[in-house]
DNA sequence: TATTGTGAATCTGTTCACAGCA
DNA sequence: TGCTGTGAACAGATTCACAATA
C-alpha cells in the first residue's frame, strides 16, 4: 500500500505563497519533521493511533479530537497529545485531527511509506501461521521468502510462497532487499541463524523462539515470547485469588516479619 | 510440573530451632513473602530469570552469581540483583544464588507451583500453532480446551485435544476452572468473545486479535500484536538508514527549521 | 468555545556505587 | 575477599492543569 501526502487542512503547501507572519510563524514552530528522538513508548503506540485512524477513516471520519482517538487506541488523552506533540504540530486547537493527514504524518515516521521486505526462517506450525497473517502484507511489509531446513517442507507452496532451503540464506536476503527477518524456529536453532542473518546485512530482526540472543550493538531485536505472557498473567491471577483468599499463602517456611 | 519447596541453602528451616538473635535476624528481615507490590517491569524479567535458571540447573550449576545470571537472561547484574531483592534475600553475599532455591522462590512468586488451565479460543492458523506450542504445556500451563466458531473445524483433534464449539465456551470455563484465555480468533470476534469470557468470570486473557479490547476494571489483558512489534522495528530500520543516506527525508512539503 | 500543545509535578524504572555480610 | 542488597542519583514516562489559539 502506498500513501498519499495529504496537505495539512488550513495549511498552505510548498504550492501556495507564505506571508512573512506566516513564515516566521511556520519557522518558529517547535515541530515538523522533530529533530531526532521520539521516545520509545511513544513509538511503541504509534502502531495503536494508526490502527484506530485507519478504523476511523474507514467509517469516513474526516476530523477526531485527542479524546475519542485516545478512547479508540485505549490510552488517555493527554498522553495521545503528548505523543502526537513529539512528531510536530498536526493538529487544530478548537477542532482536532485530520484524519488522513495524521494517518500520514504517523505512517512517515514509522516508515511504513515504503515498503520491507520480511523473511520468515522457520515453517513450522508459527512461522505458517505468521505466513498466512493477513495484517502483516498489508500497510508496509511484504513477505518475500519462507525459509527452513527441513527438506520434508522446502518446497511447500504457503501463502502463495515457495519454502526454500536455508542454504539460500543469505541469496535471499542480498536479492531480494530483505531488511526485516522474523524467526520462527526452534530455540536451539535461533541463535545460529541470527549470527547468519546478522552477517547479511540484517539489523532489525523479530524473535519468537524462546532464547535470549546476543548479537552486535546496532541490531535491533524485538522479542514475541508467549509463554512469557502467560507467565506474567499467571503473576496477577495469583494475586487476585490470594486477595481473595485472605492473603498470601504463607511464605516457605518463614514466619511473617513481625513489627517491633 | 511441580515444583518442590527446597530450603535455603545454609538458612535453618521451620524443623530447626532459632536462636534469640537468629529470630530478630529473620523477622528484621526487609524481605520473605513481600508485601504487595513487586514492579511490573520486574514481573516482566522474573519469567526471562527462570528460563536462564532452568538451563543452568540442567547443565548442573548449584550456584550462580548475579553476573553470571544476568548475562544468561541479558540483562545488567545491577537490575538483575534489584529485581531479586524485591523478592526476598535469597542469595549468599560472597557466594552468588543457588540455582534450586531460586527457581523455587521465582516460580512461586509468579504461581507456575500451581497449574492454571488455559483455553485457546480460535482453532486457525495462529490457534494451532499455540495449542501446538510445547513451551506452553510445561511450566504451569495446561491447554484445557480449543474452542471454535467454524462447523467445520469443530471435532478436529489437535495436540491430543478435541475442538469443541464456541457455544460450550461457559460451560468448559465452568467445569474445567479455565482461569486464563488465549484469544486467537479473527479481529472481529475478539470483542463479543472477550465479554462472554468475562462474564464467565475469567480475569486473564491473552489476546492475540489485533484489535483493543474493552474489559471491566480488574480484568488483565496482554496483548501480542505481530503488526505492532513489526512496524517499530520499521521505525529503527528507517532511522538506520535515513542516517547512512545522509539526514531524514525533507518533512513533507514544509522547509526545514531555520534557528533565528 | 472547544481543543490542542506543553511546562511542571509526579511517578516508575534504571544505574551507580558502596556498605554490609558470608 | 567477593558478591549481594540497597540507598541515592539519575533518567524516562505519565499525568496534571492551563495558556495558547483556530
Amino acid at each position: 500500500m502506498t500513501v498519499a501526502s495529504p496537505r495539512h487542512p488550513s495549511r498552505p503547501g510548498r504550492a501556495g505563497r507564505l506571508s512573512p507572519l506566516e513564515l516566521r510563524h511556520v519557522i518558529r514552530r517547535p515541530s515538523q519533521p522533530r529533530e531526532r528522538g521520539i521516545p520509545e513508548a511513544t513509538v511503541a503506540r504509534l502502531p495503536l493511533y494508526l490502527r484506530a485512524l485507519n478504523g476511523m477513516a474507514e467509517r469516513g471520519l474526516a476530523t477526531v479530537s485527542s479524546e475519542d482517538l485516545a478512547a479508540a487506541a485505549g490510552v488517555n488523552s493527554a498522553k495521545l497529545r503528548k505523543d502526537l506533540s513529539h512528531l510536530g504540530s498536526y493538529g487544530t486547537r478548537g477542532v482536532g485531527y485530520d484524519v488522513e493527514y495524521l494517518i500520514y504524518q504517523i505512517s512517515r515516521e514509522l516508515g511504513l511509506t515504503q515498503d520491507w521486505a520480511v523473511a520468515i526462517v522457520g515453517v513450522g506450525n508459527l512461522g505458517r501461521a505468521l505466513a498466512n497473517y493477513g495484517g502483516f502484507v498489508s500497510r508496509g511489509f511484504r513477505v518475500a521468502a519462507l525459509l527452513d531446513a527441513d527438506p520434508e517442507v522446502v518446497g511447500d507452496h504457503i501463502a502463495g510462497l515457495n519454502v526454500e532451503h536455508i542454504d539460500e540464506l543469505e541469496a535471499v536476503i542480498g536479492q531480494r532487499g530483505v531488511s526485516i527477518v522474523v524467526l520462527a524456529t526452534p530455540a536451539a536453532a535461533a541463535q545460529q541463524v541470527a549470527d547468519r542473518v546478522v552477517a547479511a546485512g540484517v539489523t532489525s530482526i523479530l524473535n519468537f523462539a524462546p532464547v535470549v540472543l546476543s548479537v552486535p550493538e546496532g541490531v535491533d531485536i524485538r522479542k514475541v515470547d508467549l509463554s512469557i505472557e502467560l507467565q506474567i498473567l499467571a503473576f496477577h491471577e495469583q494475586r487476585k485469588t490470594d486477595r481473595m483468599t485472605g492473603g498470601p499463602a504463607m511464605a516457605d517456611e518463614w514466619p511473617e516479619a513481625v513489627d517491633l
